[in-house]
DNA sequence: CCCCTTCTCATTTTT
DNA sequence: TGAGAAGGGG
């Protein structure tokens, strides 16, 4: 079927169609996991261009670099011939930068600003507050930062941030505006200005509003659920009233609320702009039968939800998985070789897999385990390549070519490798900076005319200002030229290679830096704006995610965060206990415990036929052992969508042995979990390996056994399958893997 | 000014 | 347990 303007609809059902046919004005498309959100979104963007709509009017959000790139692609696929040129589609933060470039003047910026990452923030703030007389530990740094983070996030400047009041140690007000002040100095903008400056602009210069207005026609919004309340604003100068503003999200996938995101704009979209209409999708096509039952499931215990009930006409398929292994490392194996289980006897590839975890340092047993096995396997980390020292010294410098203002890579730059400028010189030229109230970089000269540095520091700073100068000067070369050779120059090509060498080999800091100049050769060949500035923001907007190649066949491992928006064929999810996930700090906070419950909803809703959850019931944190408590999202699920050997056969919840396991009984909230899923069992088809000297079993110790009830251990054999001679009330003496029995009382 | 040792403290999640 | 900071000696 298609519509009168030729774009092929066949493929959506009643709900998808309206919403791609939708005519004018302002529409909220409610949209489950897996319902085909993008489609509609894509579908709708081919339809507008095909029945005549400029593709420069209409402007795409989204909160990924990926999720914009798959959207270009698959508009394009479905445009054929047609030229999606001139359409927009963008993250927040990379349109917020492409604004700034040009309308940044206004607050001071020249088009070649620098972005600030938080460890850029730091070292300003670190600044401002130094020049107010105030020095904080790291730790207060990091609170204060996230405090401006927040303040942001809310469409509001630094001036008013407030940090915890144990870091208070100078006026915040003062402290926010000396921030601001040095930002401004080192031409800088850091994320939360790219959301917040733009909106504020185009909320004070009507005008600038008009202009945006009047371009773009047609606005959508995906993952609408993430916007904090910077982005509403800056979605209302833009989008009035009338306008044609297509939103479309899932409250229950919000799982950004620290970033600031406010699940009440998608709750309140409807009233502030009038007469919307609203749809549901709900029909998912990702899932089997039992995996949306066992997602449905856990969801349902929030409360502030808007309510949605997924539904699927795909068969029940097979049930999830449970594990409950001894401790970390046997949790990591038995997954790995789960995984192999999957590989050799049920037909999936290592591609098919995804481990899902909590936090980044959850993989580390994982990765062990899974090299062990031969499994191929790709870690997908937050920035992990551009968070390495050579890396981001290399990135210093190129700052300093395109803004030389810029403070914190100059500090950092200037004596990276060692040019005798050490912390007394740094001290003083900072000094002169702050005198002159200009950046380091222009104050170098002074501090030298003034006699501020002498002998070898002075040495130092005049032959890296001079290199920077030539490097920095177009001379009809191309950048990375120029740039290939102050990175020789500069020795940090040379401090790399020498670092690799005291190494073990494969280290590779050289080749790091060289990966980096051919990335941007690759820039200036291929980019639309081929420059060195363009490069640096590209740059500090990706992410690892938006890098990783899925389609390797290799096991993926990531964050629940990284993996929304994706779907894998078989989902494992790891560390399903209390302090763990739900995190422990979201322990005793109700608004807290529903973000980890729709992170769970989103971790369950990537899977399309297998899920399978693991456990540790003990794990070392901090160099310490923590026993802790099942994760009540496990008790959460609807025992029909699990495998029924994996359902708990509890002894009476009142003898279980609670032996310091989280969470603590003062914390009211807290003490909730139903003990029953503490004896969520193991499969007998698979040995958790578990504490190879068989962990905490000592001979007189009582146990439980799922199929065995209670027992008393006799002997204890250690080895790599660790086994227990135990005598059970019931039966007598059995020999068990000590994989299968947990501690008990009674 | 630089380097080495000792000590502390930390783990959410990311544009 | 590990990384980064702080402090002391060369």
């Amino acid at each position: 079927m298609k519509d009168a303007a030729g774009v092929d609809l066949s493929g959506l059902n009643a709900v998808q169609r309206a919403a791609v046919l939708h005519d004018e004005g302002p529409l909220l498309l409610l949209a489950g996991a897996g319902t085909g959100k993008t489609r509609v979104v894509t579908h709708r963007i081919a339809r507008l261009v095909r029945s005549g709509v400029q593709p420069s009017s209409i402007l795409a959000l989204t909160f990924t670099n990926k999720a914009a790139r798959e959207m270009r692609e698959r508009v394009a696929a479905l445009l054929g011939e047609h030229d999606p040129a001139g359409l927009t589609i963008s993250t927040f933060h990379a349109l917020g930068a492409r604004f700034l470039r040009e309308h940044g003047t206004a607050l001071g910026r020249t088009r070649n600003f620098t972005i600030y990452d938080d460890d850029d923030q730091i070292g300003v703030l670190r600044e401002a507050l130094s020049y107010l007389g105030g020095a904080l530990p790291a730790k207060g740094l990091k609170a204060w930062r996230r405090a401006i983070d927040t303040a942001k996030n809310a469409g509001q400047g630094a001036e008013s941030a407030t940090p915890p009041l144990e870091w208070a140690v100078v006026d915040p007000g003062l402290a926010g505006a000396r921030y601001e002040l040095l930002m401004e100095r080192a031409n800088a903008f850091d994320f939360g200005d790219l959301i917040v400056r733009p909106a504020q602009l185009l909320q004070e210069v009507p005008a600038l509003a008009d202009r945006y207005r009047a371009r773009w026609r047609w606005v959508l919004v995906d993952e609408f659920q993430d916007t904090n309340a910077a982005q509403y604003d800056w979605l209302k100068a833009l989008a009035p009233q009338d306008a044609n503003l297509f939103v479309v999200g899932d409250d229950d996938q919000s799982i950004y609320g620290w970033r600031g995101a406010e699940v009440e704009n998608i709750l309140q979209f409807p009233h502030e702009y009038r007469g919307a209409r609203v749809l549901r999708l709900e029909q998912n096509y990702r899932s089997d039968g039992h995996i949306l039952a066992a997602a449905n499931g856990v969801i349902a215990h929030n409360e502030r939800r808007l309510g949605k009930a997924l539904w699927s006409e795909r068969a029940d398929g097979l049930r999830l998985e449970l594990f409950a292994a001894h401790d970390a490392r046997g949790e990591a194996r038995w997954v790995a070789e789960r995984i192999r289980g999957f590989c050799r006897e049920e037909g999936f590839a290592p591609g098919d897999v995804a481990v899902l975890m909590r936090a980044n340092h959850l993989s580390l047993d994982l990765e062990e385990a899974l090299a062990q096995t031969g499994t191929p396997y790709v870690v997908v980390r937050g920035r992990s390549f551009y968070d390495r020292a050579e890396v981001r010294d290399v990135m210093a410098y190129l700052r300093l070519l395109v803004n030389p203002n810029d403070d914190v890579a100059f500090r950092r730059a200037v004596n990276t490798p060692t040019r005798g400028v050490g912390r007394t010189s740094l001290e003083r030229l900072g000094a002169r900076a702050v005198a002159l109230g200009c950046s380091l970089h222009v104050a170098a000269p002074a501090a030298i005319a003034a006699g501020d540095l002498r002998g070898r520091s002075r040495a130092g700073v005049e032959s890296f200002m001079d290199m920077l100068d030539r490097a920095g000067r177009d001379d009809g070369r191309p950048a990375s030229e120029r740039v290939r050779a102050l990175l020789t120059e500069s020795g940090l090509v040379l401090e790399a290679a020498d670092d690799d060498l005291g190494r073990e080999s494969g280290e590779g800091r050289e080749g790091n830096v060289w990966r980096l100049v051919d990335a941007l050769e690759t820039h200036e060949r291929e980019a639309a704006d081929p420059s060195l500035a363009a490069y640096l923001e590209q740059v500090r907007l990706v992410s690892d995610i938006d890098l990783a190649d899925l389609s390797g066949g290799a096991v993926s491992l990531m964050t629940i965060h990284a993996a929304k928006g994706l779907e894998f064929p078989v989902v494992f999810v790891l560390g399903l206990e209390e302090g763990v996930f739900p995190n422990a700090r979201a322990l005793g906070d109700g608004e807290g415990i529903e973000e980890e419950r729709r992170l769970c909803y989103v971790a369950l809703t990537r899977a399309r036929r297998r899920l399978v959850l693991t456990r540790a019931r003990q794990r070392n944190t901090f160099g310490e052992t923590r026993h802790n408590a099942s994760s009540r999202f496990l008790s959460e699920l609807p025992p029909e969508a699990v495998e029924p050997r994996y359902l708990p056969e509890p002894p009476p919840a009142s003898r279980l042995r609670r032996s310091g396991a989280w969470p603590h009984a003062h914390d009211p909230v807290a003490v909730a979990p139903a003990p029953s899923t503490d004896e969520l069992c193991t499969d007998p088809t698979y040995d958790d390996f578990g504490g190879a000297d068989g962990g905490a079993y000592r001979p007189g110790m009582r146990v439980w056994h799922a199929q065995f009830g209670a027992g008393r251990v006799q002997r204890v054999a250690s080895g790599t399958r660790p086994t227990l001679t135990i005598d059970f009330d019931e039966i007598g003496e059995r020999k068990i893997l000590a994989s299968f029995v947990s501690p008990y009382e009674g």
